[in-house]
DNA sequence: GATGAATGAGTTTTCATTCAT
DNA sequence: GATGAATGAAAACTCATTCAT
């Protein structure tokens, strides 16, 4: 929004910039960072390759742009996720509903994510690498102070430091995204967020 | 073992066929696949080209024989520690354990490892992928089995679906790997195995 | 012709593949197939190799296409010559004196030639060779007809099977320019057809 | 013969000379000079390559060595051919006969026989090549006297120089066993020499 | 003499990047 | 801004040849 009141030639940059993002994403996502050349993503967008170079300096500048793009909207959506609550439990379950609605609706996202966030990011020189990390981190001290915040009401058991929850949550349904992802069919992410919650909140061993 | 009975020729090509794998493992592990030519590794190994084709077809077939030799180890390691007990708590506590040992004694293995498991295995082509995923469901498989008759022996609640227990302690434990591989100094991995497991054990929520 | 309406774009690329055609054919006829790099194609052109490559998918690609252009111009002035005249002894005369021609105008034409019709076309993988071969046996076919009209017309006598005959005026006439080939001066190929065609037209032997 | 004489350790030398020689000549035939590596033929004779370098300096010795070895025999056998009989119809029969026989005996031959008096001797550095040449005229130019003293003798019409006529029915024959290598089917070799003899005895045209 | 592991120069091919139009 | 031909460095891979055992 906004976007109306740039000058037409402005527009129509921007426009064209997003295409050549998109069929980088597709790409990308589909067959890795290095198996898929400069002209195969200008065909891809359907302009030459010298466009694709007005616009971005080279391929690693291409593939940093899209992917903190990616980073950026995704955890704009996790951040408001556990913002739309007062209450600590359901934050948690909010985050967990989310996640799974972005990722559903971005599948070719999830690859990139994947490859970004957990292993092999020296798929690309440095330098992305910790600005993604660091912005994942940040959102992970976030997720921690709700379960701080949740231990100091009482709504939580203080079972463990509340950064290790935030950590311990966070890849369980990345866990569960994965089992989703190589089947879908076998492993439907739960529409219900307690299936993986109740992982966490009840105990497994009686006390 | 046995080795001594083979003749001199044979173990000496043993031995440099080990010694271009590990200069092999160490390169792939610090740049990724693409990022490292047949010329380094075999520089690092102290051979000509030449020689390193003499033992592996090409590029691929080097991977591929590496990851399967590191997964084999590793995959060894962790069903013979949740074999070493009859307690069914007993054969979790050895899991996290070993895990974090195995992974300690061979931390360039762990890229490797990572980049195999979850995400971006899209580096190279497929084959590789799915040996080293079948294999790894086979071990979650197994995990669950413990579960499953801890449950039935009443020593677990039942909370969730087996499965489900395996793959989040296994989650749960990648991610605590993971936080002392980035920062090993401000996240050491837990000498007490139930630093990570009373995050499942204890119910977070009061019921 | 026609040429000069495609955009001059086309124009440029057409010759610069041109440019290539040539050095590789000056090249691999010079030292055959295997003793010639892309490299050397490359320099010996004006372009980098990479540019070869735009032209031309592969060694293999640029060899084929090199040697199915000559010897289509090759067959077509071969099978325009014996149509000229409706004489059949002119026809084979024309035949005489156009080979000759030709082959004089393109020596370095020659050697390829002879590589794929007669011997030694193991050089390169199969393919061509069978095309070539084909195109060369209809050629044959229709120099045979011509022994087959002319005997109709008893302007021949009837000695041989007409294809035989064809297969013979055809080596009769290799084997004149392969002395021409190997030493011009002692071996001039003959102005008069005649002194060729003698061979097969007087009998050696009196009956 | 007078091999017998040899020491042992000789003979054998000797005996292993041969087959690495049989083998390179199955092989080279098969695929070309470039085509056939030395470990190929070190394997196909069952020896190690250091062998091979043992009797041979390198590849190219080898092959000439070879093809010296075939040209020697083939030539022998078709000076012996032209020198059987006093007639001179009679030994050009005998050549054209033999030429077939030995042929058909030695197959696999006959491909580098072709790669190196026809066409496509670029394949191999100079030397092989003139060396062979020359052994090739030799026998051509005793064949031209053949003819000479023919026409001396009322045998035969003088229609043409004599060396031309021995180039000719050199040709004429190569021809022929061409067509018999490729369709052996369709182009039997003809038992009766007058098949192919004809065509140059009887003239094609009425005077 | 025989062996075969090791060598490394040389070849084909790819692809990110530039730049004249 | 857009184009796409041209570039050339760099990578994978081959194979004739050597030499220690």
């Amino acid at each position: 929004m906004g976007n109306q009141e740039l000058p037409r030639r402005e527009r129509e940059r921007l426009r064209h910039r997003q295409e050549i993002l998109d069929a980088a994403l597709a790409l990308f996502s589909e067959k890795g960072f290095h198996n898929v050349s400069m002209h195969e993503i200008a065909r891809k967008a359907e302009f030459a390759v010298g466009t694709v170079y007005k616009f971005f300096e080279n391929k690693e500048d291409l593939y940093k742009a899209l992917v903190l793009e990616q980073a950026e909207k995704f955890h704009r959506a996790l951040t408001e996720a556990i913002e739309g609550s007062v209450d600590e439990i359901e934050k948690i379950r909010n985050y967990v509903r989310v996640k799974g609605e972005v990722f559903a609706a971005n599948v070719s996202m999830i690859r990139l994510y994947f490859a970004e966030t957990r292993g092999a990011s020296f798929n690309i020189k440095a330098g992305l690498d910790s600005h993604i990390r660091k912005r994942y981190e940040k959102f992970l001290r976030r997720l921690a102070s709700v379960f701080e915040s949740g231990i100091r009401k009482r709504r939580f058991k203080r079972i463990a430091d509340p950064y290790h929850l935030a950590v311990a949550i966070d890849s369980l349904v990345n866990a569960f995204l994965f089992l989703w992802l190589e089947a879908p069919d076998r492993h439907p992410y739960p529409d219900d967020p307690d299936v993986i919650l109740n992982i966490l909140f009840k105990g497994l061993v009686d006390t």
